[in-house]
Parts: structure tokens; sequence; C-alpha cells
DNA sequence: GCTTTATGTTATAATTCGGGTATCTTTTCA
DNA sequence: TGAAAAGATACCCGAATTATAACATAAAGC
């Protein structure tokens, strides 16, 4: 099931887009507010978001950016006006594409299906990493060596690592996404976390390496 | 470089197009037909096709459908109408956008560049100096001699004077962009960071050079 | 209830950077 | 030609950053 978040402060609109998505077949979240679409991303992982511009607090804009750089989400902005300089900012926040209300709802869906097309999806159950795979549904580490059983936080540091190969992740993006926004500690927390990984990666899988780049963060390495 | 395959047998608005790609840095290549854009595409690889919808033999629709299947290329349709029928076809047939003429020039712009940024592709999160690669997401340097990590400071100054190569930075500039407006350090502290990076650049990428402009700062060149 | 495991904290060790400084080299121009 | 300025080079060292280990709870399993 593809899901969809819809955004949007005018909740006439909010309905509209989502009524229409549903009808499709997409599975619609609904935010009324930037911070609310935030909230939920905590919990539920999407595929698409659908953005209004106009918002009070977070607005399409800034959630937008975030979005495309934290969470590598595609997004669709909605906007009335349709005056050039928003599109710019649109596009520069990272945006997909670009809808002027009113618009039809087709006209919606075609993009939203494009979109969906070209980011071809690799919402699947697992990723595969060098000689490792992330069985996302049963919480496994595979390899040739057989099936690794790891506690949850590392679990969740070494997928999103993977997910974002050969990128350098910051610690800060890090506790955002797996501990969530709002977490005390450290990030001394990470780099233990990080030891306790690279410990049974070394065994288990001695190509995937996690590179540490000093100033910045990790990242996750396969070697030949 | 990103190659653009541009198609429409309309002359006056196959050179707008081009024009307008050219000038944002693009490689364009010019098809007056669906027919000679199936051509161009045996000797050349591209990264992306602006095709027009309505041309005699191979039309939009069908082109786009070809590229798409055959050719894995993204595709932005250009037509005079916007009946939504046409959009429909256009989406159906595997188009990643769609722009009604006449468009401005920007609007072209930015959906081209969102949907290479959809793509991921590599030209966004890197920069490609002459033998060198600068990846701004794995924090690497890449040349034909491999991979180099560099420290963060020196990774800065090199992805600063790559970004405005052939260009001269003063010290001052440098300091205020790398260490930020509030620094109390002296300006030899630049010189000596560039020493260390042409130490590095001296085997891994002959033929970049940083160059001393004496009483001004520096520059990268490169060399044939 | 006892043991084991998970996870965060704290303390300490190890490392690397990055900036300072001293000295040598080159350029410039009086 | 030679003194002064600008830059190159070599080297040092402190401090910020990261790694590692040990510890303290809390949660889970038996």
């Amino acid at each position: 099931m593809i899901r969809i978040l819809a955004v949007d402060d005018d909740l006439h609109m909010l309905n509209f887009v989502s009524a229409e998505l549903r009808q499709s077949g997409y599975e619609v979240i609904e935010a009324g507010s930037g911070e609310q679409a935030l909230l939920c991303l905590n919990s539920k992982t999407v595929d698409l978001a659908v953005v209004d511009v106009m918002m009070p607090g977070i607005d399409g804009f800034e959630l937008t950016q975030i979005l495309r750089k934290d969470y590598n989400l595609p997004v669709i902005l909605l906007t009335a006006r349709h005056h050039i300089e928003d599109k710019e900012r649109g596009f520069l926040a990272g945006s997909d594409d670009y809808l002027v209300k009113p618009f039809e709802s087709k006209e919606l869906l075609y993009r939203v299906k494009a979109i969906l097309r070209r980011y071809d999806h690799p919402a699947e159950n697992t990723l595969i990493i060098g000689s490792l795979t992330i069985d996302f549904k049963s919480y496994e580490v595979r390899s040739n060596q057989g099936i690794l059983l790891i506690p949850l936080k590392e679990f969740e540091l070494l997928a999103l690592l993977a997910s974002k190969s050969r990128q350098v992740l910051s610690r800060d993006l890090m506790i955002e996404r797996i501990w969530g926004i709002d977490f005390q500690g450290d990030e001394q927390t990470v780099n233990v976390h990080i030891k306790r990984l690279r410990q049974r990666l070394e065994r288990f899988a001695p190509d995937v390496q996690i590179i540490t780049v000093r100033g910045v963060g990790y990242k996750l390495e396969v070697n030949p």
C-alpha cells in the first residue's frame, strides 16, 4: 500500500485532496500543519507528500526542505498563487512538482503517479547492502554467515545508514530520526551505538564498514 | 556535463528551448523529429528529454513511450493545448512532467532541475573539476586514482575553490565562508591549508592546480 | 526471582586536526 | 641591487573529536 502524507491547514482542501487520493487507492495520512506532519513521520513511513504552501508555523517551503533533506521524500506543493517567484522558491526548496489551486483532481493524480513511477519505489521490506540483507519486517540482518538478530537501536542505526549508504549522516540527524526530536541525551550515545554496530559487522559482514568523517558524522561503505 | 535531448518540429521553439537550457549549463542535442531523436540516441547518451507533443511522424506521446520503455529516460512534454485529455495521454505514455506553451523559461528550468534531482542525479550532489569529482554527500574526492578522504577544512576549501573555479578568491572570503565571520585567527591559516591541499592534489589530480595570485588570493585551474 | 540483554551515561584513553609560529623563498619595487 | 612584503614550507602542540571501556538501570526472558 502506498502511503501519502497530505498537509494543509485548510480543512476543506485537505479533505478534498485526501478523498481524491483515497479514491485512487492510496492510503492517506492527514496533517493540519507542518509540525503535525513531522510528528506523523516519526510513527509512520510514507512514500510521498502533498503540501500546501501557505500555512501558519512551518510553511510549505520550510516543510519541503525538511522532507527532502531528512526524509528523502518526494513533495508536491499546492499553492493558490501562481507567481513565478513562488515556483522558484518551491523548486529551490526541493519540491518535485507544483500545482496551482484550483486544479482538477485528475491533474493531481497524474502528477502523483508520475512521481511515484519515477521513484522506483524501493519501499520493499528488505534492503541489500554488500553481503548484508536488512529485513525491515522481521528486524533481521542476514548475510552468508547466517541470521543476525541485533538490538533495535542498532538495527535502526544500520537501516538508516544503509538507506543512505555512502552518504555522511550527522549524529544530529540520526538522533532525530531514531530517537525522535525530543531526545534529551548526548551525541555520545550515537558513538557508542556505532561502536557496538561496528563490532558486530566486523565479524558478520567485513565488507560493510562504518566510516567516521570527523566533524561531520558517519557513513556506510561497502568494500569490494 | 548533463545532456538534454530537445525534440520539436517547430524550429523556432526548438531554438528557444535549447538556448535556455544551454544558458543554464546543460549540453543540448537538438532533434527536429521523433525519428531524428531516436537516431541521436544511438550515438549519444542523454540524461533527460524535452519533447513537443505535436509532431508529424512519431508524435510526442509515442516518442515518450519509447524513451521511457527502451531508454529509461525522464521526459518533459510540451504542448500548445492544455486539455486535460492531453495531460492524461502524456502521463499515461510515461512523461514525468508536462508544460503548456507558452511557458516562461524559468518554469522549464525548474522542472528540469526537479526531475534531475528526483533521479538523484549525481550531478546534483557532485562537482566535477578536471579529473576530480567532489562529492558533497559522501565527503569524498574521487579521481581516476581512486578515492581520497581528506580532512574537513581542506575539503571545504577545495569545494569552495572548485565551485568558483578560475575565479580568484581572497583569503578573507575563504575565511568568512569556511570558518565563519567570527574567526579570530590569522590569514596565514589559509596559506597552510592551501599548502596541504596542494600536496594532496599533486599526487592525486595533477591536472588540477591551485594558483597563487599575489596580493589577491588563490584560484583553481585545470590544465589540459 | 534470578539471569540475561538492551540501552544510555560517564569516565578515560587515543587520535586527529587545525592553527600558530618560525624560517626560508620568491616577488616587487624603490 | 637589495630591502621589504608576500607567500611557501616545516614543524609543533593543544584541544576538540572520537573510541573504548566500565558502569548503571531498565526491560525482557526463563
